[in-house]
DNA sequence: CGCATATAGATCGTATCCATTTGTGATTCA
DNA sequence: TGAATCACAAATGGATACGATCTATATGCG
């Protein structure tokens, strides 16, 4: 909740009505409250969010760049449906930039970052000793928020908001094709990396986060659900 | 031209109209015809083009996220101006990004690739070989398309996209800060990329693209234009 | 039963209007 | 004469209505 305002993509507020649509719309998606293929029209979500279809077009093409929503001409905007590949993608795109950030940033992390973090680590102990479906959303989006971050400390902007993408739709592919360990290891080497930032050992961290991330890739499901990616097809 | 056609950055369409607006204000923009700075009214860019503020708003918004343009609320958009430090971001991000573009293009590049390669290393050198600013705005959009062909054959679609916004950015700062003896020793080092590729060495083509990138920003006058945004800021 | 056509629905693009903000220029006062 | 205040013009941001275009469903015919 703090970190998310502190993490937000862009210094400049093109339109704040805009960004609070596309926050709204982005967590709904990434909870999975919004399922994918779910159509979202102009119209619609304009009079759910009081807005007119002005400010929601704004916030659609954002999450379209984004990847989170996939616009068909003359067809509207629908919740994106990652395939399997795409769904590797955004892991290998992860591998490439995340053990790089991890290093930028045991450049330049100071001890109150790492304190930020170890309050980190606790909230998703927190929501990991929960049970629920609301639990499990809360407890993705507190995962997702370490790796936003490891990349808000990197310093580097343009970094920030790949990861910010590469984040979101991550969280939707592991709604989709997550099976449920992922959490509890996923905390342990979230804990790990943070003992080798405060150690600032670059080459340890770097090899942790490659390692997380494997796991993450490696918990999913992604080869059973391709022929469930059929049936969703078919009944949509 | 035929390249970058083929490297779009998105497969689907969600409007022609905005998206080639957006292309020909990417154009100028990187080829330094719109200077930073240059303001983009919504009436003027959609008089120009013949389209209406609705499209061209959703074009600039566009180039908005590219970094390309920056918007200020209820003054515009502006063609961006980037800092010493945003242009130092965008070659960290490279120097993250495209060692791992290349490791990954090595596993998938073809025969008919590399001849594409070639056939791009001669275009870059006839355009090396005219004199004046047009045949130099070429050589630099060439040079960018070297390295989109490259995430290009990677075949990461994220990646490619990502790489198509830093390359953008890359241009610009390179017209901004670049001093001028860039393009002959990139281009060799271009080749001996290709070379690296064709002899499918993973290690030696990305320790390559690594100096490359390195080359390339050592190249750029950083520190002296320091004081000159200054003076940029004083008389704009 | 399959296919082509026609109609209905929705979206996309444009134009127009209003509100808000910015920047400039004129007026006024010290 | 200089500076500060105020007013007006211009542009953006947002909302709405209308026409064009495309999709999808339903209907009719072979």
């Amino acid at each position: 909740m703090s970190i998310s305002e502190k993490l937000l993509p862009f210094d400049v507020v093109p339109d704040d009505r805009a960004l609070a649509i596309r926050e709204a719309l982005r967590n709904a998606i990434v909870d999975r409250r919004l399922a994918p293929g779910t159509k979202l029209s102009e119209s619609e979500v304009g009079s759910l969010f009081e807005a007119s279809r002005t400010v929601v077009r704004a916030a659609l093409q954002m999450l379209a760049f984004e990847g989170l929503v996939k616009t068909e001409r003359n067809r509207g905007a629908f919740v994106s449906n990652p395939t399997p590949e795409e769904a590797h993608q955004v892991f290998a795109s992860r591998r490439l930039l995340e053990p790089g950030i991890v290093s930028a940033a045991v450049e330049r992390i100071t001890d109150a970052d790492i304190d930020m973090f170890r309050h980190q680590l606790q909230e998703e102990v927190r929501f990991m000793g929960e049970r629920g479906p609301s639990a499990r959303r809360a407890e993705i989006k507190a995962s997702g928020d370490f790796h936003l971050m490891l990349a808000h400390v990197s310093g580097n902007v343009i970094l920030q908001r790949f990861m910010d993408e590469l984040v979101a739709r991550s969280s939707l592919v592991i709604a989709l094709y997550g099976s449920t360990g992922v959490s509890r290891c996923g905390h342990h080497e979230h804990a790990d990396i943070v003992d080798a930032l405060q150690k600032r050992d670059a080459a340890r961290a770097s090899a942790l986060m490659l390692h997380h991330i494997d796991h993450i890739e490696a918990d999913l499901d992604i080869r059973v659900r391709e022929g469930l990616a059929l049936k969703d097809a078919l009944d949509i």
